[in-house]
DNA sequence: GCGCTAAATTCTGTATACAGTATTCTTGAA
DNA sequence: TTCAAGAATACTGTATACAGAATTTAGCGC
């Protein structure tokens, strides 16, 4: 059988990389959960959502256990996979990990990043402001995300990569909800400004206070939505 | 087919809880790797490993994509699995990482664990001195471990719980290795001692400045014992 | 003897089949 | 009408089967 799996974005052929199945329904799923196609709690029917993604359930199982590890879905002896849900708490808590981990990273990224390096950070930057000046949110989304990842990346540092990109995995589909208004948009906008400015001086105090009190205020935009 | 699959040791009965054979075949994997009888570089021959186990492909599959999210094995593709293996950088990185969890964590714990659980630490401390003084190293080995889990646990941050978890599973392996002649073990039973009276103090600085320097020191014990 | 090519084998990737457990539906009685 | 018990159904857990890729081995030419 010729499993076909439909990309959401036609993946660019410069990648020859033969991956497998079970890879592509872990993509697949993923996005599916943060997407908010399967919303939190529920049930992932393996017969239906094979049949759904055209393939057979046992790639699909092996996906649902990746995904179990990555914390997205939560394993029910006999009773398969529920699409994981987090109360306030529990988003607070990854926030809070988050932080610490961007703090660590900026302040890693000031000693260590080459210019060209904080160069590359600046265009997302850049091209950021140009989606909040289109009001694209969409693309200022994963602009932001991307700026987020590029400052840990930047500490040379896989292990960090790693467990922030796991934290910031698991919180997308919280912040996808987080539609915040005008006011706080610009707020955050002002931010990032302060953001690069800090780590284009390489001063670690500053872009670490800053990265600190900049997912304080993203707490602050999404809790109210959150159940308790 | 009755899949036996050995346990290193007995459960006790009090647990009646199903656990899918996937899961046992997580935890078996686990630590064969840890335990070094998996060694880095290994490919994971699915037909041999299950035989040895007594299951089939289906749940060990399951299992070995289950660690890959956990950073334990590789996939490559149309090749199988192959327990991951780190160089001196990676190991360093992870330590970082994991310094600057347990510095957050003791900070925490300093603000909002009880005195009950601040006296379950001491529990295993004063256990792990017994086992210093009786020269039990294995076991000084897991009850070191258990404390730092355990003041990571006492900041009841679930996510902060998981991700330290998720690295020092992935260290276990590195710090099997080192075998510290007594003057160091010495020194770092020192440090224990040191943390334990910060943590009942409830002194957040000093806590935090005592597992950032145990965990350089750690770094100091294995750091010879490594590949570049 | 050494290296290259091709067949053979081994192993992974995926699908399907079957057994056992949870869930739902139906039927009957209070 | 509501609840309970049991049958029917659906779904998960595990094993097996088959196709295709990777690796090994054998044979051949140099």
């Amino acid at each position: 059988m010729v499993a076909v799996i439909p990309q959401p974005s036609p993946v660019p052929s410069t990648r020859i990389e033969r991956q497998s199945l079970h890879d592509a329904i872990v993509t697949r799923l993923r996005d599916m959960i943060i997407e908010g196609h399967l919303p939190p709690g529920t049930r992932i029917n393996e017969g239906q959502i094979g049949a759904q993604l055209g393939v057979s359930r046992t790639p699909l199982r092996e996906a649902i256990k990746y995904l179990a590890s990555e914390g997205l879905v939560e394993l029910v002896p006999s009773r398969g996979a529920v699409v994981k849900s987090f109360g306030a708490k529990e988003v607070l808590d990854m926030i809070e990990v988050i932080r610490t981990l961007e703090q660590f990273a900026g302040t890693r990224a000031c000693q260590v990043a080459t210019n060209q390096d904080i160069g590359h950070i600046r265009d997302l930057h850049d091209e950021m402001l140009a989606c909040y000046r289109s009001g694209d949110r969409l693309q200022y989304y994963k602009l932001n995300q991307a700026i987020h990842s590029g400052i840990v990346a930047l500490a040379g540092n896989a292990a960090l990569s790693d467990v922030h990109g796991m934290l910031q995995t698991r919180l997308k589909r919280i912040r996808f909800i987080g539609h915040e208004g005008p006011e706080k948009w610009a707020n955050a906008v002002a931010e990032h400004e302060e953001m690069m400015a800090a780590l284009e001086a390489r001063d670690p105090d500053r872009l670490s206070a800053i990265l600190g009190r900049h997912l304080t205020l993203a707490w602050e935009r999404v809790k109210d939505d959150l159940q308790p």
